[in-house]
DNA sequence: GCCGTTTTCGGCCCGACTGTTTTCAGTCG
């Protein structure tokens, strides 16, 4: 079983217990556990052979026993005796919004229902407004809930969420009485995909500013609406919330907005250990007095910490790191020198060599590697042996009318065939100043064969840079069942650098494999993947994983100077 | 079910919004 297997297989009994009705600080428990298998990075098989499972975070002797159990037999008799209790199929209410565990076991035990179908029936029939705590306008909700659940799609990828919440705050900035608004969520923390828009304002109008926005001509409906707090549904089924304070809690709004949820909850517990209690509206002591904030950094050191940047508010240890002054230097743009992952109209890109290192320069870069792809990728237009040499030739060419304004490297993209095999044979890649070597086809290979290929890779001295490692495209399709420990492991002992895809659509590695990489001294290479000049700007993606992944600048090779660079591709034959 | 700068037992975050209620429960973030 996969962390990702057993995380899920926790979040299922949480949601069982909870319906069940079990305390509330166990069924909490288990979600952190799950929460803590998602992010851990390190395959847990490993760490169990180390007698290490009560390290992670939130598992105690019952919850080892119980992923002991589960990698040995691939069962849980606790979870099956639970099961019998409880039927699983009410999980399935708990996604409809405002049902939650009550309301699926009032469901159960008071009208017999046990799935999405039959509740839509008996809501459909008027037999849910009879039961207690329910009404007409309960029942109607719910059955709105359970039409927007079929209409509203996925988690939406960071690069569709955020131009669209980017246009929401100029229109909310051109408000009357608004005074700063700002994003917040899990947009502002930069996590590759999104469930909901999240926006702050501070307003010395903010009853005016919700009116306005729930009568915004996008909107489809208005799923709630306060005085300082609205939530609604765009014609696109995307869900938006808008928080408005006036402007002297600004700080604290925003900051409690951002979240994370798990590191707000970690933010109240230092509050409450200093005798206060931390909300929305800022800190209050025992008598009420409330203390606000204008801006974050208040916020923080009020707390005893230094300001913690949006990316790091997981509760992945960014609390402990700022009580002890350790939290890591953030990357900024500047930082990057160099872009090693682009394509030209020799492959599948839109724009010319000229074109494309001309975009470089103009936004600061002092490296540019032109990586097209292989012959092999048909679909993408890929460059035989001889047209790499071509190539080479007009990239020749480039280098005297561009100087020592910016290096011009030759490279490639080449594909890892589905036989293990790379595109190109030795020779050629020894040809070529810089090579990724990328999966396209046949990520569904079992485990074994698709990490072998990797690994093939990985050991070839030509290769330098593993391109978009998992081969995910986000949302919807899941990158290759790789067994990290041994990609790790082995890209370590190789010193390839493995990327980070900054193209919304990849962001691969992620921040989870990103951090335990940058954690194991494996060096990781910033690229956009640029098939266009503005695609260059995507950039601030692949920034926003490498802070999410706490990784420092120096541990990747685009902020080295293009001599450390150079000599480190030299180093690498 | 976990966890310990006060604890091996008794805690474990906080408020807005809605609907069904006459003071609160459920859900959500």
């Amino acid at each position: 079983m996969t962390n990702e297997e057993l995380a899920a297989v926790f979040e299922h009994i949480a949601n069982l217990l909870e319906i069940k009705g079990e305390n509330v600080y166990r069924v909490l428990s288990y979600r952190r556990v799950a929460e803590s298998l998602r992010t851990l990075g390190q395959d847990v098989h490993v760490l169990r052979a180390q007698g290490r499972l009560q390290e992670i975070p939130g598992v105690g002797k019952a919850i080892a026993e119980k992923i002991e159990e589960l990698l040995d037999t691939g069962e849980l008799g606790f979870l099956k005796r639970l099961e019998a209790e409880v039927p699983p199929s009410l999980i399935d209410l708990l996604q409809i919004p405002d049902v939650g565990p009550k309301r699926a076991a009032l469901f159960w035990k008071q009208a017999g229902i046990t799935t999405l179908e039959a509740l839509e029936e008996a809501a459909r029939a008027g037999r849910l407004r009879h039961l207690p705590g329910m009404g007409e306008k309960s029942e109607a909700r719910i059955l709105e809930g359970i039409e927007a659940l079929r209409r509203r799609s996925h988690r939406l990828p960071l690069g569709v969420a955020r131009p669209m919440a980017l246009r929401w705050l100029d229109w909310l900035r051109q408000q009357p009485g608004v005074v700063r608004a700002e994003l917040a969520g899990s947009l502002r923390r930069w996590r590759s995909t999104v469930g909901d828009l999240d926006l702050v304002a501070a307003s010395h109008q903010p009853k005016a500013l919700m009116d306005a926005f729930v009568l915004h001509p996008e909107v489809y409906r208005i799923i709630a609406q306060g005085e300082n707090k609205a939530s609604i549904e765009t014609r696109n089924g995307t869900r938006l919330q808008l928080w408005c304070q006036p402007p002297e809690k600004f700080g604290s709004l925003w900051q409690y907005a951002t979240g994370s949820k798990d590191h707000n909850v970690r933010l109240r517990g230092l509050a409450q250990k200093r005798g206060l209690s931390l909300s929305e509206h800022g800190l209050s002591d025992e008598d009420g007095h409330e203390i606000h904030f204008t801006t974050e950094e208040d916020l923080y050191h009020a707390l005893g910490l230094p300001w913690i940047p949006p990316e790091l508010r997981e509760d992945r240890g960014e609390i402990e790191a700022a009580l002890n002054g350790t939290l890591p230097p953030m990357l900024q743009r500047e930082d990057l020198k160099a872009e090693l992952h682009t394509h030209s109209n020799w492959s599948d890109g839109a724009a010319t060599l000229d074109e494309m290192v001309s975009a470089a320069y103009q936004r600061g870069l002092r490296v540019i590697a032109i990586t097209d792809h292989s012959a092999g990728l048909g679909i993408a237009n890929g460059l035989t042996p001889e047209r790499l040499r071509e190539q080479r030739a007009e990239i020749e060419t480039l280098h005297q009318r561009w100087g020592d304004k910016i290096v011009i490297l030759q490279g490639a993209e080449v594909e890892i065939r589905a036989d293990g095999h790379l595109d190109y044979p030795d020779e050629v890649l020894a040809e070529l100043d810089i090579v990724i070597a990328s999966l396209h086809v046949s990520l569904r290979q079992p485990r074994a064969e698709v990490t072998q290929r990797l690994l093939n890779a990985i050991r070839n001295p030509q290769v330098d840079i593993i391109g978009h490692p998992s081969g995910r495209l986000l949302p919807n399709r899941e990158g290759a069942d790789l067994d990290w420990e041994m990609v790790l492991t082995t890209a370590q002992q190789y010193g390839v650098a493995l990327e980070i895809n900054a193209n919304p659509a990849r962001l691969d590695l992620d921040d989870v494999y990103a951090r335990r990489a940058a954690e194991m001294g494996i060096p990781l290479a910033l690229n956009t993947d640029s098939h266009t000049p503005t695609d260059f700007d995507l950039i601030e993606y692949g920034i926003g994983i490498a802070r999410r992944a706490w990784v420092e600048p120096s541990q990747i090779i685009n902020t080295w100077s293009p001599e450390r660079l150079l000599a480190w591709l030299r180093a690498r034959g």
